[in-house]
DNA sequence: CGGCAGTTTGAAAGATTTCAACATTTGTGG
DNA sequence: CCACAAATGTTGAAATCTTTCAAACTGCCG
């Protein structure tokens, strides 16, 4: 862990905020490449963040989504001029370069290169209802390991531009799966896994 | 660079060899993630070589390409069930812990994180064409800063499996390039770039 | 010369996006 | 508390892009 202790980090108590149409944000902005020259580092202690990226188009491209106890190196954010936003109201310990400890950067380096080229790999060959899957299992996983039903923080809009799809395909393969019986959804952002075998089989 | 001697460094000389039609290896191969469990780093010392990695549907992708004095971590291959090839002649310098200097690796991980970073923009929301003009950017970089014609050392296959697009996508856009005035293939492996400022356009 | 791998092109099939419409949910102010 | 507005979610149909399958061409090497 690139962050270690507490003491000394600014605790910082977010709104969550509603995504606009123009998928440009307005509130609950954590951090904007352009300032805070003294943050090093973040941690979430409650609720969900995530790290955006502008494209040149004028899209955005979610590079990660931050659940508790997962921290960010501002630098890599900073690097590609991206933003990190509450996606729910969200705490957040901001850490500066006398708080936070680089002990173990190492570690955390070669873990984010991990993640990197698996998340590499699911762009490049996996088709839509792939990434879906992948999706929910990774979810799962980090919201509530073991469980068969977890509640997703994020938007269509958010997984979306997660998985590099538009919020429409997104969608349609929800319901694809639900259908199939694969999933069950009780509302939009509750998620029951009821065959993980399959949906593993698909997304892996 | 996490490599800074050549001294120690067992020299290998590797013919080239010719991809084979059903997308498999039997020659070239530099390092398997299944053997030489010694080796902790590589660095190119003449030729291309590629990174390759085995995907589930027995696809492959290519992680990147290496070209002289680029060097790679051992690790990140063999996490991914990896393997590095001869694209063209090569001659490598293998490196053992006791030879390979872990001065600067961490640096060297950041420039990773970086490079991935780019890669992931890239394969999410670029299309085939915008993807091939990255590309050929990115190759007269590395291959011959600076002037404006270049030879490149991979097949359309390779170039495809790099950017997770068919063979026959990448070859129609080399023609669409062409007849669109943007380059000149005088031969399919050499590329002259005419005019560079629209093709930066496309592939930023 | 013949064969083989690589390259190129065409046509059809398949997947995803885009545009449009409508439904549902959420937040806010009266 | 309700009504309204705004945002999110869902579905359909057409358009676009990419892949797949097929065939032909090119260049190289034995």
């Amino acid at each position: 862990m690139l962050i270690r202790h507490e003491s000394g980090a600014v605790p910082l108590e977010l709104r969550g905020y509603t995504r606009l149409p123009e998928r440009r944000m307005r509130r609950g902005e954590v951090f904007r490449s352009s300032d805070r020259g003294d943050l090093v580092a973040l941690r979430v202690v409650e609720g969900c963040l995530r790290v955006c990226h502008p494209l040149h188009d004028g899209r955005r491209q979610i590079t990660d989504f931050l659940m508790p106890d997962d921290g960010i190196g501002i630098d890599e954010v900073r690097r590609h001029n991206g933003s990190i936003e509450a996606v729910t109201p969200a705490r957040v310990a901001l850490l500066t370069a006398d708080t936070a400890e680089a002990e173990g950067e190492s570690e955390l380096a070669q873990a984010r290169i991990g993640a990197m080229q698996a998340r590499l790999f699911m762009l490049g060959h996996k088709n839509a209802r792939e990434k879906l899957a992948a999706f929910l299992l990774e979810m799962s996983e980090r919201i509530a390991p073991g469980e068969a039903s977890f509640r997703l923080p994020m938007s269509r809009y958010d997984i979306a531009d997660y998985l590099c799809l538009s919020p429409e395909t997104v969608c349609r393969n929800f319901t694809q799966m639900s259908s199939d019986g694969l999933i069950s959804l009780p509302d939009s952002q509750t998620v029951q896994i009821l065959h993980r075998a399959p949906l593993e089989f698909i997304g892996r």
